[in-house]
DNA sequence: CCCAAAACTGACTGAATCGTCACTTTGTGA
DNA sequence: TCACAAAGTGACGATTCAGTCAGTTTTGGG
């Protein structure tokens, strides 16, 4: 895709610093407009938001936002897509990745909660990716649809061989990887949607959203790992459903 | 919302026939401007479609689409969605709102299998929905978001009790219904943007959907209904978990 | 302090497209 | 056949913004 090119040959006598103050400088007038591009495009939409106003917010001038995104706001969407997606590879990676011995059952609880922590931090992140991502993703661009579907493999392919593994060691009941690890994302996306849905008047500081994260990582991990029919033989008996519950291997 | 306001006292000297050739001919008119209306959108996404393409592919000059649709392309939108809606709620009630003593499973079995053979068969509509639903659901106008709000909420409706039941019953473990029906609701979602997202090369006339959905709603059943963990004892011991997969309850 | 380079600015231009309305075409009943 | 009503049309004015660029301000080395 696009990506401002930043010049790295720094220009400097002394190599020992990494990067000139007028270069991090540079880096700091960037966030503050990506900062200011981050609550336009969360509150309006991509389209509804005018690079005017995200100037207007950083203050700086319109043209001074297209020195460091040529591409205007587009590019800016992007910019703050990338580093979300890059926050969520490192989140999965770091569940997932680690050669340690652990359960994939205390992975993937661990995992959701830091992923349902992320965006209940940083709603308006979320929003961002809700309100963006399905329209460009299932947009005509190639290019840009890529992108989305790239940043999912990736997620997916730190996934899938921690599922591989727990199928291999029989912890897991042998399903297809690739398809259990689009549910796991699925279903952590689709409680954030629901969270944000509901959008309880806007989460006042006395909201616990650990708590909140746990709680939701809990429920989930439950259902995904365990199910939701409830397994005891008496019951099964009684509503004469005794052989149902191995269709499913 | 805006509703466009058919005069429902037909003028006619004979009340037998319910609608005169008149009003037959610009219900047939008005379709067939939804239907082109549907493949633009679906195709470049509400802003990017214009409406004298509309227009254009509706075979109609720009200004009898205002007569139509007097808010214009917004209102088509919404024409479109107001009968997926309409679609899903019969499908959900269908599977859901019998009297007759069906097991659950069953029910989220047949359920699933409609709503995601709906969407596959007409994938233009869940493009629709993928792409402008989130965005004006988590947009800023108040009444356009309600409108997302309440629809999913009848659908909550309709799912809930059947749930509630089969948690009195004791087959299904005690959640709390509204987040169950969520969570089924979202997976059927979220299997669906799986599906279109991977577009294998548009669905050839040979792939056969109807095996895709069976096949897709006995996955999804399989680990919502009895989740993905293998529970056989000798496995939990090998992997010293014994313990763990009574926590759900 | 001075000057040149870098950074910033916002008024302006042109493209896209919405919604209108004066006019044309079609249908119908006398 | 005519005359009037209903339906349809698309050129046009108004609006909204993205992106540009000539001019201003700031920076930093000499």
């Amino acid at each position: 895709m696009f990506r401002i090119s930043v010049p790295f040959d720094p220009p400097q006598e002394f190599m020992e610093q990494p990067v000139s103050r007028r270069e991090r400088e540079r880096q700091t007038r960037r966030l503050t407009m990506l900062e200011a591009a981050r609550v336009v495009i969360a509150e309006k939409g991509l389209k509804r938001a005018t690079l005017d106003e995200i100037a207007q917010r950083a203050e700086f001038g319109k043209g001074t936002i297209y020195n460091y995104f040529p591409n205007g706001k587009e590019e800016m969407l992007f910019a703050i897509l990338d580093e979300v997606y890059s926050d969520l590879h490192a989140i999965t990676e770091e569940a997932f990745a680690t050669a340690e011995a652990i359960p994939f059952r205390d992975r993937l609880r661990r995992y959701v909660e830091s992923f349902l922590s992320y965006f209940m931090r940083q709603r308006d992140l979320f929003v961002i990716v809700m309100k963006e991502a399905n329209r460009i993703a299932f947009g005509d661009e190639e290019s840009k649809s890529r992108y989305f579907k790239s940043n999912l493999d990736r997620l997916v392919g730190v996934l899938q061989p921690a599922i591989d593994d727990a199928m291999a060691s029989g912890e897991l009941k042998p399903f297809p990887a690739e398809s259990v690890a689009h549910m796991i994302l699925g279903n952590v996306h689709g409680y954030l949607r629901y969270y944000c849905v509901r959008g309880d008047a806007d989460a006042g500081p006395g909201t616990d959203m650990d708590a909140e994260s746990v709680c939701a990582a809990e429920f989930l991990c439950a259902i995904l790992l365990d199910g939701m029919a409830d397994t005891r033989t008496a019951t099964q008996i009684h509503h004469g459903l005794g052989g149902a519950a191995e269709e499913a291997s």
